[in-house]
DNA sequence: ATTAAATTTTAGTCAAATCTAAAAAATATA
DNA sequence: TATATTTTTTAGATTTGACTAAAATTTAAT
């Protein structure tokens, strides 16, 4: 089944917030996508009687099985070219976003599927979040954050939840990148803000919020 | 400038047309695009406000000095793509036109400029058509019809100038390829078909039409 | 429990790109 | 050259996705 470049944005956004709130509201949507509430309601209809939606009016909605699978293969065509462009292309990770955006909506099953066996069948994209494979199965990345790494310990930077512009600039800034080496050396309890030693640079604080958006893994 | 899919469609058809005739009529780009000349009629107007067309009512169109650079940039894009297709991601060369329609509307310049880095800046696209370069620029390939090869000669196939199903699906069967070896053995008056070898093949015998759009080099 | 505020939906427009049917212009034919 | 045919354009309708403004519903607050 093919849906427009629209709709599969709608069912994108829908998907992304699902991560955070099983039930998702119009407002939240409306905001994601920067339109209006009554262009999302619209939409709504649309992909309800396309079956892709379970939704009651005025009560919020939530993606069906069937629209799952959808925005599931959506994601994955997404972040197999941005691993295709920052591995291939050489483009910088936090530059990818937007192309990737245009990409993923060329949906040619042969293509996606060759795309993925060029790249060797990549577990993650670049921003480290885990790539869906042909089926539908998302890979589990074992890593916790910066914030819950209890002791002192060396760890490697696998995933940013937080992916604005600001966060990357900030990371960029700390020189912090997807495999970098960090080294936790302690907390502060006054605002919970963590001392960490990236690769050789002089160790610096990183506060709370940014710690929460840091997954990382041992050895 | 950024043009809809549908804008890009229509100038990249008509900078098609034009390389068989100067002059473009409404009916001929319906017929190339499945559309009905009515709308035709209407993009026209269109693109003619954009400064992309030269157009007078019942007499034509062509594309103006604007519309051209436009319509080789979105070649450009077509046949790199076609290139990547079938290089690095192992399609068959008369599988990726479809494909490539696809992708040539996703229009970043950077990323355009790093896939022709990436490929090392390919001279041909799969079906040996020239690939502009990032300043328009069109190289010249060197090459000529079978039809008007005269001696009994070794050639390299080059490339095909009626890309349409019906004639992949001839040339599959008589194994010509892109980079197929050839040697043209003889010439039959009566009808003007040539006999030719394909490789270690039998001989076999091509018809006037089919010998005109295959084009060739030597050594 | 009412009222106020926020959220969501409906109703009615709008623009892009398409279509059909009819009118206008150009070309071909007798 | 007058008429028939073909080609092209106009006029008006349709679909998709978005918008504004107003109405309906839910949630929060007094």
């Amino acid at each position: 089944m093919k849906f427009s470049v629209s709709e599969e944005n709608y069912i994108k956004n829908i998907y992304h917030l699902q991560q955070q709130s099983d039930l998702v509201n119009t407002n939240s949507l409306a905001n994601e996508l920067q339109t209006k509430a009554a262009s999302v309601t619209d939409m709504l209809k649309k992909l309800q009687m396309k079956k892709l939606l379970d939704y009651e009016k005025y009560k919020g909605f939530r993606l069906s099985t069937k629209g799952n699978k959808v925005a599931i293969n959506i994601v994955r065509r997404h972040r197999l070219w941005e691993y295709f462009l920052v591995t291939k292309l050489g483009f910088e990770w936090d530059k990818v976003h937007a192309i990737a955006e245009d990409l993923e909506h060329v949906s040619n099953q042969d293509l996606i599927q060759k795309l993925d066996s060029f790249l060797n069948y990549p577990q993650t994209d670049p921003h480290g979040d885990p790539i869906p494979d042909g089926d539908g199965k998302i890979p589990v990345i074992h890593q916790l954050s910066i914030a819950d790494v209890t002791e002192k310990k060396k760890v490697i930077v696998s995933s940013v939840a937080n992916q604005s512009p600001a966060m990357l600039e900030l990371l960029n800034h700390y020189h912090i990148n997807i495999g970098t080496e960090l080294k936790i050396n302690q907390r502060f309890s006054f605002d919970e803000s963590i001392e960490i030693k990236v690769g050789k640079y002089a160790a610096c604080i990183i506060s709370k919020p940014v710690a929460k958006n840091i997954f990382v893994h041992h050895e």
